[in-house]
DNA sequence: CACCAGGCAAGCC
DNA sequence: GGCTTGCATGGT
């Protein structure tokens, strides 16, 4: 990867393994929008960037070198190597067609307080009803950021919103989901649970521990160990995985989320993250196992 | 009108 | 322990 910079942006040339349109539509980030020049903008790590993306030459707008190294890198997994990680899970004829469909799928690193909030929301919800959510959240409660003359929102922290009633979030118009959010904030702000904590655990132990908070269990937990602390030994098993799991390698007949999650755990090994998001994204833009399938 | 959406907690047995 | 049910909201 070549880096050029010009003007305010950023070129990233020669780049491998990086398709924006399938890193941001595979369902891991609930922050980004396409623009009508199918630039994506978005806000991370307390920063807006509007990223594009033409064949191998990737373009970060307005923004430094420095921004690159010390967030961007890391946010987009550029240390990763996907090829070796693509064909360690060309196992089969599934795998196969699922890995050549989302090419370019890359497992972003994204803030670990915001990943625990969002999946929170994801339960029994939709995506853009998700992405909804989460804009009115940050747009109430969290700092604005004036990109280009519009304003952007950072994803509000613990500080900023403990204290926070019921009544307060109602305006998100997260249902039954916003006495979760109050608890997340406040066992993060009476510092039971936080970051450095959970990064210092290794995954079953950091598993436990999150599920102590109201509305995480299994699933929210493990994409929050997946897409949050890059811990890519756990496999979320929501409606989509568990459809397309049966209906490929189960002869489409049911079976329960522990015999899916032993499957996955003998077929993927530490690399089950990276095999769900492959299979998540083929099955959701194929609708596999759908009545229309 | 039902039924569903990146599930979960609480209440049963 | 496993199984069932209610849950807010919005889209189809």
């Amino acid at each position: 990867m070549e880096i050029i910079i010009k003007e305010n942006n950023l070129l990233l040339k020669n780049v491998k393994d990086f398709n924006l349109l399938h890193i941001f539509e595979c369902g891991q980030c609930f922050r980004f929008n396409k623009l009508d020049d199918s630039s994506y903008i978005g806000v991370a790590k307390g920063k807006v960037l509007r990223i594009s993306q033409k064949d191998d030459t990737v373009i970060l707008y307005d923004t430094t070198e420095s921004d690159f190294y010390n967030i961007w890198y890391d946010f987009f997994d550029f240390s990763r190597d996907y090829t070796l990680i693509k064909n360690r899970l060309d196992v089969d004829p599934i795998m196969h067609e699922a890995i050549k469909y989302g090419d370019g799928i890359r497992i972003l690193n994204q803030d670990l307080w915001e990943m625990i909030v969002s999946f929170i929301i994801s339960s029994s919800n939709n995506i853009p009803r998700i992405k909804g959510i989460i804009e009115r959240f940050s747009m109430e409660f969290g700092r604005p950021i004036k990109y280009q003359g519009e304003t952007f929102y950072a994803f509000p922290t613990p500080d900023e919103l403990y204290g926070l009633t019921r009544e307060d979030l109602s305006v998100i118009r997260a249902g039954y989901r916003d006495k979760y959010i109050i608890d997340a904030i406040n066992k993060f702000y009476e510092k039971n649970l936080t970051c450095d904590i959970l990064f210092k655990m290794p995954t079953p132990e950091a598993k436990k521990a999150l599920m102590t908070i109201l509305g995480v269990g299994n699933k929210v937990s493990d994409c929050i160990l997946l897409f949050g602390m890059n811990r890519a030994d756990s496999f979320p098993i929501d409606v989509w995985i568990k459809r397309i799991i049966e209906y490929c390698y189960f002869d489409n007949k049911e079976q329960t989320i522990n015999t899916i999650s032993q499957f996955a755990q003998n077929k993927f090994s530490t690399l089950g993250g990276y095999a769900q998001q492959y299979l998540f994204f083929y099955a959701r833009e194929n609708k596999i196992g759908t009545v229309n399938e």
